[in-house]
DNA sequence: CCTATTGCACGTTTGTGCACGTTTACGTAC
DNA sequence: GTACGTAAACGTGCACAAACGTGCAATAGG
């Protein structure tokens, strides 16, 4: 479907250097199996995109050339932070599931991070989540219509909401605003709190990233709760406390 | 299927770069078989063709000279191209004017070059021309929900369509594939065409954008022609003659 | 007539997989 | 901590196939 058996050599080479540029890394192995050459190949490969300076050789496969990234520090920072939760989400997600992924920082590193060959269909409101998997093999994207809040990165508007009405999934990842253990998911905006309550109803499982700062103890905010999370995804050096509380709440904490 | 059974040299070169454009790449053995030709005029084509710039000749086929390496002059030229044509276009924007802008690098293009502080709403299939004025002050979003094709950038489903044809727009930037003075607008596929059309059914104004590789001479396409195209904005060395025919057919042209 | 285009034959270049010996990473025993 | 054993990854040489460029003759169309 979306292999052809038939792969030019020099596009191999500019495909694993996408891949490098989006993933950071690749191993020989992986690239060997997905492209039906031998590791020799991919070596070769990777030895002249080596020599040309647009990856660093390393044992197993390659990684980056220091050069590119244009990110400050603490941007980067918090993206390493983001990675890593992500890469947490990635084991609950299956081949030929149907994912909602909502609109969000996180969530965008998360759609980057994703599997390719897995026949994902991925339904989103954020332009920039669509982007992000939009091409790959593997992966089929449904986009949600609407008028888009430049606050939030996506649509959330009433139009949104019934497009996601009609669409059933397995897994859904909210964009996380705050949450705690006995009012669970909060966000700062009525509506948005509408489309991630129909969204969560609309798919089997809800996972939630929620990187330190999201975790609130105590409520401030006046919009209704939302209902519904089943995983919960934090930062290893969670509070243990925190992580009790969340899984007496029934549900599964990840870190 | 659509081999015809007599191809002239010229015109098989076009349609090379046509599907050059579409798929990204070409496998000389395959474009071999299909027009039905010694491999050997394939490669003399295609050698051709790399000369003038219009692709990257590499071992068993050859690859879009338009990606990521980015030394390519061809690509900065292109570009500056795009951005004199989109420059022309924009003289056609009022402010606080409802704007279709469909999927296509040249309307990507456009999209980042429109003013802000214009009170513009920016109507869109195509997540990239989104992102491209979201936030941006002076801008609204909305967003055509629906399927999106890989190869195109965008939604074009019947589902995207029924939404297009919910709103009125004042202007209409459509995707260009191909354009002629007698049959109009084309594109490579049936559901294309048909969002195509309901967009400029549902605008005022429509503006095609194209660029030399766009205007052909001769029609090669089984595709209905699309009708309604008001404005055409061609580079400023186009041929006189061709443009007196455009005009003659009652299209106002830019230059 | 001339020109352009094509297919074929030839030798050359490029990419690939396999076999072999070497190096690296990592776990385990001391 | 050091020494050691194993398995994986690595580089190299080699054979083979595929793709390449070039020269040349045949053919079609103006």
């Amino acid at each position: 479907m979306n292999a052809p058996d038939t792969t030019l050599p020099r596009e191999r080479q500019q495909l694993i250097l996408e891949r490098l540029q989006r993933d950071g890394k690749v191993i020989a192995a992986d690239l060997a199996q997905e492209f039906r050459v031998s590791e020799d190949s991919i070596r070769r490969d990777l030895r002249d995109l080596a020599a040309q300076g647009l990856c660093r050789r390393v044992y197993g496969g390659a990684l980056l050339a220091v050069n590119i990234p244009p990110l400050g520090e603490r941007h980067a920072e918090r993206t390493e932070l983001k990675r890593a939760l992500a890469r947490t989400a990635l084991s609950l997600v299956g081949t030929g599931q149907i994912l909602f992924i909502d609109a969000g920082s996180t969530n965008t590193v998360l759609a980057k991070m994703l599997p390719d060959h897995h026949d994902l269909t991925v339904v989103t409101n954020a332009p920039d989540v669509a982007l992000a998997v939009l091409g790959r093999p593997g992966f089929d994207v449904i986009m949600l219509g609407g008028k888009l809040d430049p606050a939030i990165g996506g649509a959330i508007g009433s139009r949104t909401v019934r497009q996601a009405q009609d669409i059933r999934a397995d897994l859904c990842f909210p964009g996380v605003c705050a949450i705690d253990p006995q009012r669970g998911l909060w966000t700062y905006d009525e509506e948005e709190t509408v489309f991630k309550q129909a969204i969560i109803e609309a798919s089997g499982e809800t996972v939630a990233i929620a990187t330190p700062d999201k975790l609130v103890a105590s409520a401030t905010h006046h919009t209704a709760p939302i209902t519904g999370i089943s995983h919960l995804v934090v930062a290893s050096d969670t509070d243990a406390a925190v992580v009790a509380r969340y899984r007496a709440a029934g549900v599964t904490v990840h870190m």
